[in-house]
DNA sequence: GGCCGGCGTTGCGCTGGATCAAGCGCGGCG
DNA sequence: CGCCGCGCTTGATCCAGCGCAACGCCGGCC
């Protein structure tokens, strides 16, 4: 299973020029071998793990799991299945979907590498929503009953831990204002201000990337229809805002995006 | 314990007639010496403390501090000021506003007693949103770090803090769901079943009760205009499914009232 | 190579709810 | 008591974005 190369970094990579990467066959045969160890994974400074001494990483690696990677359209988990663990992403991006009564989806998140997923289904014990991978994916799995267990004894991992439920806290409230006040452009432009960002900060390109998603779950995530998502897209093209071609994004004018994202005054 | 008049019950009920307050010198007296103990706290059951043995919640009670009752308006903590307690409400209610960019506010929460306010602030140290009081309300302050040490010696609080988390999470994602697929009536519909469960699992009437907060904060939070609001709110009472008058509702037809929050073939 | 199906774009008419603008009722206060 | 102002309702108009439908593009498969 590790003899594929592309060591975590390259992997998810959400949009990768060959030659702005700087690993190389030796750095890809240390990932060979060590891939599955918190302390060498390019992911540690964003990650759970983040603020554990060295002895204490390892005792949170001994407890967590590795999963054979997804394909693209694979669950992870499926809605109401029973809650046992919580996972990492490593490589590749997943969305959570929710289904309610009859047919009626609704896509609650996308998440990237470093970001923890299934915190949602601590309580009731069974996962509120499928959570779907949308290319290649590949998690860690963290049996919930034995992270509870260690955070007792580890500090800054239940610190980690409590942070990492209160972000997700915080970002579904400015979801929740982006839905009930935000127009359609100001939507998109968000959508993608906060992608370039969070692309950012995990060490790639903030103005050129890929989006793993179609533009049907980019309506749905962001309650627009697509057809209303495609022709936003096109004017903002059109303004000089991004280039996009498919999935292919490239940001041409970031301040003036994150400029239509925030501009209130529009009443 | 069950003698103390003011009992906490009374004191949260969403709406209290004067008259029917039992509350004296002598009863209030006594609730300043036992009100600060969870044990006899009637909500112990719904709140943070929930699981704990009686000597483990002697150690509870020793880290919480009593809060001069907030009045109508009135502030628990303000957006952006730094991060140190969250607070269980103990009687009446709460909103929860985030100011964005120019005064452009966005509800994000209504909080009813045995809640849970702060949480979303753990991550970054500040109060992600302004936390005002709807009515007279009275709350338990619980210091974050002392909570967190204590979480780590006592299992069941730290499952109870950890269930509450995913909970808010939970409940952040049926809202998105709200604000970006249902219309205008699924919202008000489910908004009045909603409030409508959670009083009755307060042990209230789930069929009549009094709204603590104005026609613009349900608006707000609802992703609504005041105006949709109320001809909605008309249109409910035309057809039998409430009875509402001011601030006071009575819901007539319950189970018309769920069909509608959840009629999904709407298009 | 040619066919087929999924994804994305574009055009058009319709409508739910916002917005603007009065009016109304009630509680507080001089 | 009567005035004022806020919260709520009601009516009229408008428009952002939806739904439908047709089309184009691309990639996979026979």
């Amino acid at each position: 299973m590790l003899s594929r190369c592309p060591s975590a970094i390259m992997w998810h990579m959400p949009y990768i020029k060959e030659d702005s990467m700087p690993d190389t066959a030796a750095g890809r045969r240390r990932s060979l071998l060590q891939e599955t160890r918190c302390q060498t994974c390019s992911l540690s400074s964003l990650c759970l793990p983040l603020a554990l001494e060295l002895e204490d990483m390892d005792q949170f690696d001994a407890i967590i799991r590795r999963r054979a990677p997804l394909k693209k359209g694979e669950s992870l988990f499926r809605q109401g299945s029973p809650f046992t663990s919580v996972y990492a992403v490593r490589s590749g991006s997943l969305k959570q979907v929710t289904t309610g009564g009859s047919g009626d989806d609704q896509l609650t998140n996308f998440y990237l590498p470093s970001e923890l997923v299934g915190l949602d289904g601590i309580d009731e014990e069974t996962y509120p929503g499928s959570v779907v991978a949308l290319e290649t994916t590949t998690v860690c799995e963290i049996p919930f009953d034995r992270l509870d267990a260690l955070s007792a004894k580890l500090p800054e991992l239940r610190t980690q831990l409590y942070r990492s439920m209160s972000k997700e806290m915080r970002d579904d409230r400015r979801m929740m204002r982006l839905l009930s006040r935000k127009t359609a452009d100001q939507r998109l432009a968000t959508f993608f201000t906060s992608l370039s960002d969070r692309f950012r900060r995990r060490g790639y390109s903030a103005y050129s990337f890929r989006l793993s998603m179609p533009r049907a779950d980019i309506g749905n995530y962001l309650g627009l229809a697509v057809e209303t998502v495609s022709r936003i897209l096109g004017r903002f093209q059109q303004q000089g805002l991004v280039a996009v071609s498919g999935r292919e994004v490239h940001i041409l004018d970031l301040d003036a995006l994150i400029e239509v994202a925030e501009e209130e005054g529009c009443r």
